[in-house]
RNA sequence: GGUCCCAUCGUCUAGUGGCCUAGGACGCUGGCCUCUCACGCCGGAAACACGGGUUCGAGUCCCGUUGGGAUCACCA
């Protein structure tokens, strides 16, 4: 019998949950729900300078929105320095790590020294064989690297990747007021939550030999690593402010559904062959390091965008009737404490789903339906709402009101007899009244804009329309 | 600069030596549909970075060049 796949996301609590961390994050999820294994969440906060609980929260926030449950955690490595603590003083005791009493200033000054001497940036190993504490100075502990040979690290994204130990230099794994450091903490807990796997943004394969070295030097088996190319922005730049909105809640807040930004992710460094829009449990089925690229991709916000239309599109109209709402308090189209018939926003989101690409855009179009009055668009109002189509709205105007039959065949059959009687097209008429119920010149089909509104809604807006020319 | 990773349309990608005259998607674009806007449908422009090998045959394998990225903290 194989052993259970245990994964984790572990990131660090300095910001928001991002784009890159929330693809780790799923990436992570697909793999452990495909293999059902157990999904675990650490929080690396071992700096505590940086790290603050509103992170903490927005973290998780942001992993509840796209809906990515851990099955674990969250664990907070602040919680574990004793543990760490054991794990130093025994490679200490060891031999395998030592005392160095170097200070950072002097630590600087060699690191500037050496890049303008264009050498590697490598600590010396000054404190490497001292013998006896420098007095007065707190030391950090040090892990003793090989010098020699060469370390292989076993990638099911990159393949094999292997680097000189000479390459490797003895770096810190606890600071001189005694906590521990990442490249130390992140060994220890992998280990310690039994994690097969550790799946991770690129940028942690150089880390990744120093780790193997940890892991062998405290005599455990390594786990499997699988490392994702990184999402740059347009300019191949790292993914920054600059290139749009980073933070995850905020495309909560741009009205994206969080299925669409799932879909978008995956398939940034994953396909399965020419599919585009999959469900979760296509997702969860489908999912294979196999089909994950090598190269990093560039985030491209249109796609995102096409993609959150389509998941619109698909989405019932009483579950967007939900989403929605916030959106109409927020922008004070529905006021507080204002009853709304859902069944009725759901027919109106009919209507405006397949024009909507965001529930933003969709709040936006609601209004109109929603509130009293509509604000006419000036231009649309000079171009539509004249002496030329008064008559006309005058007549449609009387002709509904006098409609006991209010349905979407009567009104048909009172346009048609206006326009046949007028001689136009049904556009000539069309316009207008749309700007008369909506205010612009864009929306869903007349006859539908009708129907939603309803008989008095309707011929209040035709008067009031008419009473503005 | 050292080390490591990467390289197919503008972007995301399919491609695992012959099925490739390189496929799909976003975006762009021409048309159709039509009461507007969308949706939808039909069509178009658009890529194997370059140079050497290996092979009967290379987008696919190897080497080099170029280009991009990552990393080199008492951050993670």
């Amino acid at each position: 019998m194989s052993e259970e796949i245990r994964v984790r996301f572990a990131p660090s609590p300095t910001g928001f949950l991002h784009i890159g961390g929330a693809r780790t994050a799923l990436f992570n999820w697909l793999y452990a729900r495909h293999n059902s294994g157990k999904f675990v969440l650490r929080i690396e906060d071992t700096d505590k300078e940086r790290s603050t609980d509103e992170y903490i929260d927005a973290i998780i926030e942001g992993m509840k929105w796209l809906d990515l449950d851990a099955d674990e955690g969250p664990f907070r490595q602040t919680d574990r320095f004793d543990i760490y603590k054991g794990y130093i003083d025994k490679l200490v005791a060891e031999g395998k790590a030592y005392y160095c009493y170097c200070s950072p200033e002097e630590l600087d000054a060699k690191r500037k020294e050496a890049m303008k001497q264009g050498k590697a940036l490598k600590y010396d190993g000054k404190c490497r064989d001292l013998d006896k504490p420098v007095e007065g100075v707190k030391p950090v502990v040090r892990f003793r690297m090989p010098h020699e040979g060469q370390t292989t690290v076993e990638d099911l994204i990159k393949g094999n990747v292997s680097f000189d130990n000479e390459q490797l230099d003895d770096l810190i794994i606890a600071r001189s007021d005694g906590t521990p450091t990442y490249n130390l903490t992140v060994v220890v807990d992998d280990v310690d939550m039994k994690i097969t796997h550790v799946i991770r943004g690129d940028d942690h394969l150089n880390n990744t030999p120093r780790q193997t070295q940890i892991y062998e030097a405290l005599g455990y088996k390594v786990p499997k690593f699988a490392h994702l190319p990184m999402i740059l922005g347009a300019d191949k730049a790292r993914l920054s402010k600059r290139h749009g909105a980073t933070s995850v809640m905020a495309y909560y807040e741009m009205g994206y559904l969080p299925d669409a930004l799932i879909n978008y992710l995956v398939r940034l460094g994953w396909s399965y062959g020419d599919q585009e829009v999959f469900t979760k449990d296509e997702l969860v089925e489908y999912f294979s390091f196999e089909n994950v690229g090598k190269a990093a991709s560039i985030f491209n916000p249109e796609k995102l965008l096409w993609l959150n239309a389509q998941y619109i599109m698909n989405s019932s109209s009483e579950k967007l009737g939900e989403l929605v709402m916030p959106f109409l308090v927020k922008d004070g189209t529905v006021k507080e404490g204002q009853e709304i018939d859902m069944a009725w926003l759901a027919k109106a989101i009919d209507t405006l789903k397949e024009r909507s690409k965001t529930l933003l855009e969709l709040a936006e179009s609601l209004r109109y339906y929603i509130s009293e009055d509509v604000e006419f668009d000036e231009k649309a109002k000079a171009k539509f709402l004249n002496d030329n189509s008064r008559d006309m709205l005058v007549e449609l105007k009387d002709g509904l009101t006098a409609i006991s039959d209010f349905t979407t065949e009567e009104i048909e059959k009172l346009f048609n007899s206006i326009i046949e009687k007028h001689e136009v097209k049904l556009g000539k008429l069309a316009q207008p009244v749309r700007v008369a119920l909506t205010g612009g010149t864009q929306s869903p089909g007349i006859f539908e804009v009708i129907d939603v509104l309803g008989k008095e809604k309707t011929v209040n807006r035709l008067e009031r329309a008419i009473q503005s020319i």
